[in-house]
DNA sequence: CAGTATCCCGGAGGATACTG
DNA sequence: CAGTATCCTCCGGGATACTG
C-alpha cells in the first residue's frame, strides 16, 4: 500500500476511468454493507438480508452476483432440503475489508459531528432566505 | 479508531439507518472522486472539474455543496474578475481522504486481480451455457 | 430456503442554454 | 469563471408473484 499520494494528474490518467468504474460499484452502500457482514464469518443469504436490514433480495442477489463475479466472494451450495447456501469472502474479499471497514468506523465515529454540521448550515440558509 | 470489529447484529441497532444513509453519500464515487482531488491542496472549480474528468457541471455543484453541507469542504470566494472560488478541506474532511484514499489505493492495487476474475468468470458462465 | 421473473417508479445524472 | 435553470433519459432499487 502506497502512501496517501497529493494527486498529479488523475484526470488524464488512461485508467481512471476503470478505477471510477470499480470505486462505484466498491463504494455502493449495499456492497459495502454486505462485505461488512461477511466480514469474519460465512453468512447464509437470508441470513444476510437480516443483517443488512431494508435490502430487497432482488439487491441482495445482485450485490453478492457481482461481488462473486469480481471475486470477492464464494458460493458454496449445500444440496440439502431445503437449499442451504453459504456466502464467504475470498483472500481479495477480505483485504477489501479492511478499508471499507474503516470508512464504517469513520463514519460511526463522526455521524454526530456531520449532523450538527448539517443542522447548523440548513439553519443559517433559512435565516438567510428571508 | 477501534479494530474491524466482527459484526453483531448491526441490522437491529438503531443508527444503521443513518451510517447507511452517510455511507450512501461518503462511498459516491463523485464524493470519493472530489475528496481525493482536494486532498493536498485547494482547487477551483473548473480545476476539479478537469481533474475530475466525466463529471458533469451540475453533479459536481451539488456533490461540492452536499459536502459544504456536512462540513467537509469549505467555499471562499474571491471577489475578482472574474470571479474565482477555492474549495478546500476541512479538518473533517481531512480526516476523511484517509480512509477513502486507502480504499482508491486498494481499486488501483487490484485493478488487474479484479479485471481478470471477471473474465474467467464470464468465460467460464459463456461455456456453461450452451 | 434461495432464489428468478416482472412490473414500476423516483431520482441520479448528463446535455444544453443562460447569467453575474 | 463559476455557477443556476431546464429538460430528458436511464436505471437503481422496491414490491410482488412464482419456482426448484
Amino acid at each position: 500500500m502506497h502512501m496517501p499520494t497529493p494527486p498529479k494528474e488523475p484526470g488524464t490518467h488512461p485508467d481512471c476511468r476503470k478505477v471510477n468504474e470499480i470505486l462505484g460499484r466498491m463504494g455502493d452502500k449495499w456492497t459495502i454493507m454486505a462485505i461488512t457482514m461477511l466480514a469474519g464469518e460465512p453468512r447464509r443469504f437470508n441470513e444476510l438480508k437480516r443483517l443488512i436490514g431494508g435490502i430487497s433480495q432482488q439487491m441482495l442477489t445482485r450485490t453478492l452476483k457481482a461481488l462473486e463475479r469480481d471475486g470477492m466472494v464464494t458460493r458454496k451450495v449445500y444440496p440439502t432440503i431445503p437449499p442451504q447456501v453459504e456466502y464467504a469472502l475470498t483472500d481479495l474479499g477480505r483485504s477489501l475489508a479492511t478499508p471499507l471497514m474503516q470508512l464504517a468506523m469513520w463514519v460511526l465515529d463522526h455521524l454526530g459531528e456531520i449532523e450538527a454540521h448539517r443542522a447548523s448550515h440548513d439553519a443559517r440558509l433559512l435565516s438567510e432566505d428571508r
